[in-house]
Parts: C-alpha cells; structure tokens; sequence
DNA sequence: TGAATCTTGCTAATATATTAGTAATCGTTC
DNA sequence: GAACGATTACTAATATATTAGCAAGATTCA
C-alpha cells in the first residue's frame, strides 16, 4: 500500500519529438495523400533514387522499417508497380528491389511540391534554425548509437 | 519517356526525426517491456499521472493518438487493470478515463528506472545539448501550429 | 565432406496508425 | 419543443510496427 507516487522530473522526450515530427509531417502528408502514396512507400522511393537498386535489408537501415514491415510494404509497392524485385543469381537468400519507370515519374512529378514544402518550413523555422536543427538530430542518432558505449 | 530524374535537394527531415526518436527511444524500450507496457500505454500512464484523470478526446491531444488508436489502446488498458473508465453524469456522450491502483503503483516502480534512463541520455548528449534540443523542439511544433500561418 | 553456424527474407500474432464514416448526445435556433 | 448543427467516442478497413520465430541458402571449419 501507499506506495510512493511516481515522480517523473523529466518531460517526455520521445513524445516530444513524436509531437516535432508530426508538425511537420502534417505538411507534407496532403501532397503524399495527393499522390497516392503512403509515408512509408515515399521513404524507400527517396532512397531508392539516391542510392539505386538496393537489397531489403539495406532498404530497411536506410528507412527505418523493420524486415516484417517491408516485408508487406515492399509487396503493396510491388503490387501498384512502385517497385520490382528480383533474386540474386549468385545468392539465392537475397533480393534486389528497383524503382520502375513509373515511380520514376511519380517522383519526378512529385518532387518540386516536396520541395516547396521544404521551402516553406525553412521558412517558417528560419535557415540557421534549419541548420542547427538538422546537425543536433545527426548527433543524437550519432551519440545514442547502440554500438557505442552502453 | 524522358521524364527529368527527380532532384531533391533537402534531406528526409521527417526520417531524420523518426531516426533520431528512435535512437532514443531503444534506451526505453527494454524497460517498458520489462514491465509488459507498451510505448502508447506509457504515454497515457505519464499524462493521467501529471494531470489526473482526463476525458480521451483530452488524452488523444497531449500524447498524440489518434481517437481510432485511442478506442483500443484504452480498451486493452482497462482490460488489463491500467485505467477504468466511466461515463459522465451530465454528459453522456463524454468519459472519464483514470489510473487504477495498480497503474499507479507500476509507475512508482518504473519511475526511478526511466529516470536512470535520462540521466545516461543527458549523460552521453550533455546537459546543454539536451537544453537547447527540449526548446529546439519545442520551437518546431510553435512554429509549424497548424492554426498558425499555414 | 559435412555438421555447426550465420545470414537473409519471410510468416504469424498482436498492437497501433490512418482514413473514412457513424450513432448517440448536446446545445442552439426557430 | 422539434429541427439543425456540432461534438464525442466509437467502428470498419486497410497499412504499418513490434516481437518472436523459421526455412532456405551461404559460410566456416573440423
């Protein structure tokens, strides 16, 4: 009984940069919405164009998407034709997945409205803000790394 | 045909974030799993804990959950004895969601462990670094309010 | 060679997220 | 006080996240 009440002198950090991040996702979800294509299926088109064809595994470090959400993400993208993927030949476990002409097109529709919406936050947030904001996530991911020091 | 590629000059911000979160958020998640709580049943157990009992349409705001996510989240919390929920008498559209005892109690056990978990966060960031990214963040969701210029 | 081990992508089960839509209730107006 | 619009919590359908586990193919080494 009378257990001490918690006490949490901390905010909630992860759910402040839940609340960062969905304020400005808001932004860009109509053109998505517009577009047809979801958050996710967006995400591995960018990479896929920046880096070219790319196996799950690496699709899912680069985007952030665990291998049983690519799993079915991959095979919607499949399905609509945003992506193609094929076996190895020299290695029967593996999988290259490409974009398609027709994700090309999407995105080459798609990407001056993206960076319009760049454009307007960077303007709403100001360019040495955007600057700043960007190096100090860098050195979150880079600092909390799980490899270094526990 | 010759569709020009897509260039797209800023970085993923959103993943970046999602990226950074989650970076974060690996520290925590051995402890709420310890504890056979969910990251989203956390959220609600902080809120309830800091501002009493609230109605969900109020929990949905402070820890951005969407009403549909909120129906089953809090359906499986009263499930398992993390909150109850009655109707309100002058009001029956509306509910009152509260702590149990023993969510109460869960949380005074957890709440020196997450508190570990910060100082070690604050510990490998720094204590300025973390300052400066709490208002950094806090300036992305003022500045990029919906109400405000869209 | 062949057994132990690792890697890769996958499935299964459950929890949440997103979008759209709905029934019940409330407040207000005519 | 009946009609209307707004609010609240909810359901439905689909997409994604999380955890656990697995089968096939590749690799290592005795």
């Amino acid at each position: 009984m009378g257990s001490k009440p918690a006490s949490l002198k901390h905010r909630n950090l992860p759910l402040l940069m839940l609340r960062a991040r969905e304020h400005l996702i808001r932004r860009f979800r109509p053109l998505l919405n517009a577009h047809g294509i979801t958050e996710q299926q967006w995400r591995i088109v960018r990479v896929l164009l920046e880096a070219g064809a790319l196996e799950p595994r690496e699709i899912g470090e680069l985007c952030r998407l665990s291998s049983p959400s690519l799993a079915g993400v991959l095979a919607r993208m499949e399905e609509i034709g945003l992506v193609s993927r094929k076996r190895l030949a020299h290695d029967q476990r593996r999988v290259r997945v490409s974009l398609t002409p027709g994700s090309r097109a999407l995105a080459a529709r798609m990407a001056p409205q993206i960076e319009a919406v760049y454009a307007r936050v960077e303007q709403l947030l100001g360019r040495e803000f955007c600057k700043r904001l960007y190096a100090a996530l860098d050195s979150v991911i880079d600092k909390l790394e799980p490899t270094a020091s526990r």
